[in-house]
DNA sequence: ATGAAAGCGCTAACAA
DNA sequence: TTGTTAGCGCTTTCAT
């Protein structure tokens, strides 16, 4: 029941040298055509194939990225993982998982932990970190680019939407609608995510002469949004919003079925509701969610060119902040402004 | 920028043998109070930590479990793969993952690039294999389990719900609720959790002396049970069902949305709707779906149990398939039975 | 183009 | 308890 096949028997079978094995599994190394196939013969008989692990410890590559993701509950973040890790597939890489929970201890010890693995590249989704152990990853000369998050600290790359002209986007469409009384529910607060798209939605607001009205903080979480939707909507007409931007859909999608179920209101009649991601739930006819969209294919093409780069050029590459434009996606859940129509 | 500290150079600094360092890094070793003392002081100093892959290679043992998942998209895997990864962290394991998607190829392709890795573990979600692959991996003495799948291939573990239960209460529930005319949207034909849930359902009308009045099929697609619903449901009252199992909720879900949104059908009064799984968007108020609860928690504990007395006791283990009873949870997405209550 | 030889960083006998 | 010695399976000079 062992059959752990090496190069080593392929050799000797193939009447070859252990090193011309090798090189025959080594895409750019010089072997002629004739040894090659009687390698190759030798290998499938045997069901020979490279030991990856092995391969790792020489050649110092491990082809494996580290991915720190904090929690798969919101959409988002499956989707990109899925295809993060398509997409890493198709240039020889896979993805491996650790998630940040609290039972994991700090991110700093899934670092660590991360780092024992030799991973080529570590990718953070959702995730900020200490800067004293990206000196750590720069040490060792792991890349590191961060997902869906940025940071201040600079010698780090960043792949983002432009959440700030989300945030405008939003407000602008909000205007348009004619809305008096514009409502915020906030994320975790930590979050450059968070404060970009409010930023944004605020900045936006001011340059059409308008202020928040009412403002939560959800932390991203269903729990933390209900009971912001509870506290902001809970009164009477003219003392809550209008309409109200909740930071992501996961989120917003809390709120409406806070808003409809529990208060009785109207969605988008009594109050617009408007989101950030465009989720697959934002689409679905129940919520059918007005919402920015993150365009997560291109998020995730950034964030593997980045890691690719880094990787084929240790040290040579600029960090980088990248911040991906997203489209507004009209729907049914706020009013919409007669010089508009439905895009999704 | 590179700062690779090895055993080597904290044995040095501790003024101990190399073997000495690795001894204090393992688990069961014999070292005294001093020596570990001295060489755990040169390590800290020196950031020094243990190489993943070196120790794999040389003890055999990767640390690594191996995880085939097809999709995403179905809120049921990602929660099942934060709960797995959480429970494998725990035991010191990580999860590198492999999309089984179309342009990885087929899932013997993807096999072999897991053994690759020299994995300790190969879990399958929601996907099935050929005899031929399994007995690849029993030969390399690598475990495989199934989960949320089974397969009449005998020497494999496979981790399930009792789908022919649920199945099974479903149809008890939507008997004593009084409904005459019962449809049913399949998953795909070739995945064992349709065929049980379908087996389980039948048998359950059959016992009280009903019969299936429309069936379709919806793949596991939401596309694919938009249509079937469609197919199913827009004709006169007499000529559709006034009731249907949807074979999970991820489908059943869309099935809601056209039933509502499209043919302008209420559910319950019009057309009852159940699904299986009870993934978070099915206790969302906008669905409020009766389901079947797939009990994730204790499925990954299985999995993981099955996982590492396989590992410990290599081809010791007969394998086992379990499969674990979920509750049957009563929303308000299907007309409750008088002698029932809410239960979710 | 090919083989011989030297490790990659570590664990696991084996002695001492 | 400790150090010495073999490798784990592979890539990569270095000769040839």
């Amino acid at each position: 029941m062992k059959e752990k096949v090496t190069s080593l028997q392929v050799a000797e079978r193939a009447g070859v040298s252990q090193s011309a094995v090798s090189r025959v599994f080594t895409p750019g190394a010089s072997v002629s055509k004739r040894t090659a196939e009687k390698v190759r013969v030798a290998a499938a008989e045997l069901g020979y194939r490279p030991n990856v692990l092995a391969r790792a410890m020489v050649s110092g590559k491990s082809r494996i990225i580290g991915l720190v993701v904090a929690y798969l509950e919101n959409y988002f973040y499956p989707s990109a993982l899925e295809k993060l890790s398509n997409a890493l597939q198709e240039q020889g890489y896979h993805v491996l998982v650790f998630m940040a929970s609290q039972t994991a201890g700090n991110i700093d010890d899934v670092m660590e932990e991360i780092l024992d693995y030799q991973v080529d590249g570590i990718v953070l989704a959702s995730v900020a970190l200490s800067s004293d152990i990206t000196s750590r990853c720069q040490a060792a000369g792991v890349p590191v680019v961060l997902f869906n998050r940025s940071q201040d600290i600079d010698h780090i790359s960043a792949v983002t939407s432009d959440n700030v002209a989300g945030g405008r986007k939003l407000a602008e469409f909000l205007v348009e609608g004619r809305h008096r009384r514009f409502g915020y529910i906030a994320g975790w607060e930590g979050a450059s995510t968070q404060r970009d798209r409010e930023a944004g939605f605020r900045a936006g607001l001011a340059a059409a002469g308008q202020d928040l009205f009412a403002r939560g903080v959800g932390d991203f979480t269903v729990d933390g949004a209900k009971d912001a939707a509870r506290r902001m909507f809970d009164r009477p007409e003219d003392a809550r919003p209008d309409c109200v931007f909740v930071a992501n859909d996961h989120m917003a999608i809390a709120v409406m079925d806070v808003l409809r179920f529990e208060l009785g209101l109207s969605v988008p009649e009594d109050v617009s509701v408007v989101g950030f991601d465009d989720v697959p739930p934002a689409s679905w006819a129940a919520y059918d969610l007005t919402t920015v969209r993150q365009r997560a294919n291109l998020m995730v093409a950034e964030t593997v060119t980045t890691l690719m780069e880094n990787i084929e050029n240790p040290g040579m590459v600029e960090p980088r902040k990248v911040a991906i434009d997203g489209p507004l996606v009209v729907r049914g859940s706020a009013r919409i402004p007669t010089n508009r129509t439905r895009t999704g």
